[in-house]
RNA sequence: GGGCACGUAGCUCAGUCCGGACCAGAGCGUCGGACUUCUAAUCCGACGGUCGAGGGUUCAAAUCCCUCCGUGCCCGCCA
């Protein structure tokens, strides 16, 4: 309802600086602090005071004046204090919250009619998916839900590197080595069983005398040529090897969960020759060179060229990649990519790139995530160091499981938890707070991963939020979720109020975040939407409440459960109806 | 060496893009308090900060600009 009332009061601040004859680029709008009334706020006189030549406070009470006397819907009054004018919400506010905050889809905001392809994850099917890359995932899936829930139509990729030299490894070493000199896998699950012949396969190229390790790399390099060549064969290999890993990690992967609408294949694009004509107009820009026989772009104001064809004349990972986002930019309106922070320079330069190929690419937007370390360290798939997200999510679940058994003896509420519930709360609150602890913070700042943080269950974490969703739907099975034809004009506590301003902030936190590819903005606004909750459900008895009060509270509880349940879907963590 | 990020209470963070009610907010931890009352995974209170340092712009700077310091990432005819 916030948004409902910006756009009614925008204009209005407009055409009320445009009578009192001031300029109208900047109408100062912003969110007033929390121990102010009002729920938007202009600090526009600041500026306009030069130019009135009068104090800011005397610019603030004529334009509140003048405010004023425009008939808005959602305005209760408008009020000058200080150099700040302030729009506090009327009835019509509170009761059209009440109302769409009920509804099934509160937050969603209308299709836009707008195709975005979001990549992310497409970490190399080599191993395990571990705790260092985990962001990726975790952050992706949530953007997926934000950029749904604000409207867009979302295809989710993972772009699967099925040519590189990794690869190349990766099927010969499966072919080479035998399983019995391998050690036990760790799991029980193709990825784990696959990495074994992995790592073995790197260690041999490391730790084997000069020769044998040539005659190894005649193999890999036989591999890759294939592959460049378009040999039947050498594809199904390769294939066969991918397939299997990536069937693993896509079951890890599920637990989050963090579905794909598609695995495309980084080989699909030197299939279809779409690489090969990538490179033939790349030699035709201004910018192509060939130097020491192989061709590369001299940007002007990036430092380092681009090699896109190798002296041999095979394709880089980069020429592929090209080819692949032309396909995207080809196929959707926009593409988002999700991607580590040490792919910003490549990231840099394939939009360059791109750019000089003609293409638009302010529809190509990146969201940049630092890595999970160790306290010791950084996590690797090859060297076999670093947390297993299968591990921490058993261990989250577990830790999970501890706390709902060890609050099940002193439980208040009576009501039987079964097998089945203790199982589901553990998972919903397990895999909730590892999520939550990664999408609640800014993908810019570097996280070290240890056990007791990730796994918190107190204040600021999922379960806190969890919490509040639990105890609507417990007021509400209580109450039979009647509670129709509740009347708006009996939430009268301040603490009501305060929820109902926090929960028509909701589609705008969904607009806003979405704009700036921000969950962890959504995350940050459900413990404000937490914490109004619990404010009121401490002041604001409902079951026990006089009929008329009781069934007001009982439409706002349903229209907090609401919220609060829209917001944790869009990040991805499971709202559960008891804990 | 160059480029790009990040630096806010003891710890983990929000606020920084778009300067304004910020003499800066949470949570954890510490200390004290609240379950015969709709779930105490909750709530209330106390303690705790020269917003990395210095300079500049501005009526106004955690927020913009510059310099420096610290940390991370990148600088391959790898992916």
């Amino acid at each position: 309802m916030l948004r409902a009332l910006r756009s009614e009061v925008e204009p209005a601040i407009e055409e009320t600086l445009a009578d009192l004859g001031f300029p109208t680029d900047d109408l100062g709008i912003e969110r007033p602090p929390a121990d102010v009334d009002a729920v938007l706020a202009t600090s526009v006189a600041y500026r306009l005071a030069g130019e009135a030549g009068a104090p800011p406070s005397a610019v603030a009470a004529d334009i509140a004046d003048t405010l004023g006397e425009h008939d808005l819907t959602y305005v209760g009054s408008v009020e000058a204090e200080g150099a700040y004018v302030n729009i506090l919400p009327g009835e019509r506010y509170y009761a059209d919250t009440l109302a769409a905050a009920q509804e099934e889809g509160y937050g969603r905001l209308p299709d836009r009619g707008t195709d975005l392809v979001l990549e992310h994850t497409s970490a190399n099917p080599t191993g395990p998916v571990h705790v260092g890359r985990a962001r990726n995932p975790i952050i992706g899936d949530a953007l997926r839900r934000l950029l749904d829930f604000a409207g867009y139509d979302v295809e989710t990729h993972y772009y699967v590197n099925d040519a590189g030299r990794q690869i190349a490894v990766f099927t010969w070493a499966y072919e080479t080595f035998e399983e019995d000199a391998l050690p036990e896998p760790e799991r029980d699950s193709p990825e784990y069983e696959m990495v074994r012949y992995y790592r073995k396969g790197n260690e041999y190229l490391e730790e084997a005398d000069p020769e044998a390790v040539e005659a190894a790399e005649a193999e890999v390099q036989a591999i890759l040529q294939g592959l460049e060549a378009g040999d039947e064969g050498t594809y199904e290999r390769v294939g066969g090897v991918v397939d299997t890993v990536l069937g693993g990690m896509q079951d890890t992967l599920d637990r989050l969960p963090a579905p794909f609408d598609e695995f495309v294949r980084e080989t699909r694009f030197m299939r279809d020759s779409s690489t090969d004509d990538v490179v033939a107009r790349l030699k035709d820009t201004d910018y192509a060179v060939k130097e020491e026989g192989a061709w590369q772009l001299a940007f002007e104001d990036i430092e380092k060229n681009l090699v896109f064809l190798r002296g041999d004349g095979t394709s880089l990972y980069t020429t592929r990649d090209l080819a692949h986002h032309e396909w995207k930019l080809d196929t959707f309106d926009e593409a988002v990519t999700v991607l580590g922070e040490d792919h910003k320079l490549q990231a840099r330069q394939l939009e360059a790139t791109l750019d000089l190929l003609g293409h638009d690419t302010d529809r190509l937007r990146t969201v940049h995530y630092s890595w999970v370390t160790l306290p010791d360290g950084g996590m690797s798939t090859r060297e076999g160091t670093g947390i297993d997200l299968d591990d921490l999510l058993d261990e989250a679940v577990d830790r999970a499981r501890a706390e709902v058994e060890r609050r099940v003896g002193d439980r208040v509420r009576n009501d039987q938890l079964t097998e089945a519930d203790i199982e589901r709360i553990a998972r919903q609150v397990g895999v909730g707070a590892v999520r939550y602890d990664i999408v609640a913070k800014q993908p810019t700042k570097g996280i070290t991963f240890e056990w007791e943080r990730a796994l918190d269950f107190e204040a600021q974490s999922a379960p806190y939020i969890q919490y509040v969703h639990a105890r609507a739907c417990g007021i509400l099975a209580e109450a039979g979720e009647a509670g129709a034809g509740a009347d708006p004009d009996r939430l009268v506590e301040p603490t009501e109020r305060a929820l109902l301003e926090t929960i028509a902030r909701l589609p705008t936190v969904v607009e806003e975040s979405a704009a700036a590819l921000e969950p962890h903005a959504v995350a940050t606004y459900t413990r404000d939407l937490a914490e109004a909750f619990n404010a009121f459900y401490r002041e604001c008895p409902v079951l026990d409440a006089d009929p008329e009060r009781r069934a007001a509270r009982l439409a706002l509880v349903r229209a907090a459960r609401t919220a609060t349940a829209n917001a944790l879907f869009v990040l991805g963590v499971e709202a559960p109806t008891s804990m």
